[in-house]
DNA sequence: TAGATTGTTAATCGATTAACAATC
DNA sequence: TAGATTGTTAATCGATTAACAATC
């Protein structure tokens, strides 16, 4: 099962089943089913069988999933069962809240190291870190085998640290300059550019305040 | 060519095309090709070209793309040849850090109401907006005739004031709690979880400090 | 058992690419 | 003109769905 390549769209959607997953697990459920799954997500429930049919048989005929299992084996399967340690990048209002999101420790992550170029804010206490230089960040990164990080720096500025993330062993950035960057093989960008969710959302308004008056 | 329905993902490329002309055009450029474009976007030329050829033809043989007027026709189409009011429902750290953020203007969007509904925050400034309670939303926006909104609450008040949002006629929202919303047919809703965003790269990562140490 | 739901196959659907005539 | 690049078609590739035997 493990043997043949597992499309990229299958692996993208994974986080997503676990997150739906994690609210029925909170809500106390604790058996559902490809339907329920697929209702929740708008997708068929032969997709969602599908995908998990790539790494193993977690259900049972006739009755569905068990939520805890099938969590515990989709965490397994993206290596989220462990706490990855992430660096941040970037002190500013974004970085600030980064800092301080509760969301991420018990989804897999952590961010233990916050750096910034600005005099100002270097020493400076970001929820329980206190912000380092810039100038530190190859060296501290790579001593702690950090292979993760968050780019919450201006856009001019995203490449260039890219690129020391890279040198210092970065193997995942999730960037939130709105640019492309360029990383050798081996190396995963996401991207997230707020402006970018909201343009794919205008083609489908209606122009005129008042949609209803069809045709004027 | 706007007769027949236009894929979705064709209209998710979009904002990608247009932010790479940007960048092109703040360096200077003047004219581009499907294939430099192509090689920013880390897609093939041809789809590039085939995406565009859905709405008219911007190019020319030999030559290829003028990037101002391309940009001015995709801005066209996706509608962000105007200046949208957003709405941004949630002043904690991500509502500062969305309401201080300089990118949106100039792409097409402007915050223009922030609404909170803890008592401390009400009254205070974020940016150059007064905080107001989330007991005027749906009154205010409506009033606005507001068509897009951003969520920066936490997750489990977000269906809550989606349907808030969706009464006083939003139609599209950029959702940054980690949960499905249900919300009616007609409204558009985007998500961001930088949670989704890391775990789509950790299957990727190796298991081991140490990578170069195969089979180990 | 009867009912429900999985895992999987084959068919369908849709998206991407290769190729090239048109033409700037 | 010669070279370059578009817009578009047909072929390929890949993803989704429908259907159902297996089975809990």
């Amino acid at each position: 099962m493990r043997s043949k390549k597992i499309p990229d769209i299958v692996i993208r959607r994974l986080p997503l089943y676990l997150r739906t997953l994690a609210r029925m697990a909170a809500e106390g459920k604790e058996i559902t089913s490809s339907d329920q799954l697929a209702e929740q997500l708008r997708i068929s429930s032969a997709l969602i069988r599908k995908d998990l049919s790539y790494f193993g048989e977690f259900g049972k005929q006739g009755t569905g999933y068990q939520i805890r299992f099938l969590q515990e084996q989709l965490q397994r399967i993206l290596k989220v069962d462990r706490e990855w340690e992430v660096a941040l990048v970037g002190a500013g209002n974004l970085g600030r809240a980064l800092a301080h999101y509760k969301g991420f420790c018990n989804r897999g992550f952590r961010i233990v190291a916050v750096y910034d170029n600005d005099p100002a804010k270097i020493g400076k206490m970001l929820g329980n870190l206190k912000v380092k230089s810039a100038s530190h960040l190859v060296e501290d990164v790579r001593a702690r085998r950090l292979k993760m990080a968050m780019l919450a720096v201006p856009a001019d500025h995203a490449q260039e640290v890219a690129d020391q993330l890279v040198e210092a062993g970065i193997r995942a950035v999730l960037s939130y300059a709105p640019i492309h960057l360029t990383v050798p093989d081996g190396v995963y960008v996401q991207y997230i550019d707020p402006v970018v969710h909201l343009q794919r959302m205008t083609y489908y308004l209606g122009n005129r305040k008042h949609s209803n008056l069809k045709g004027f």
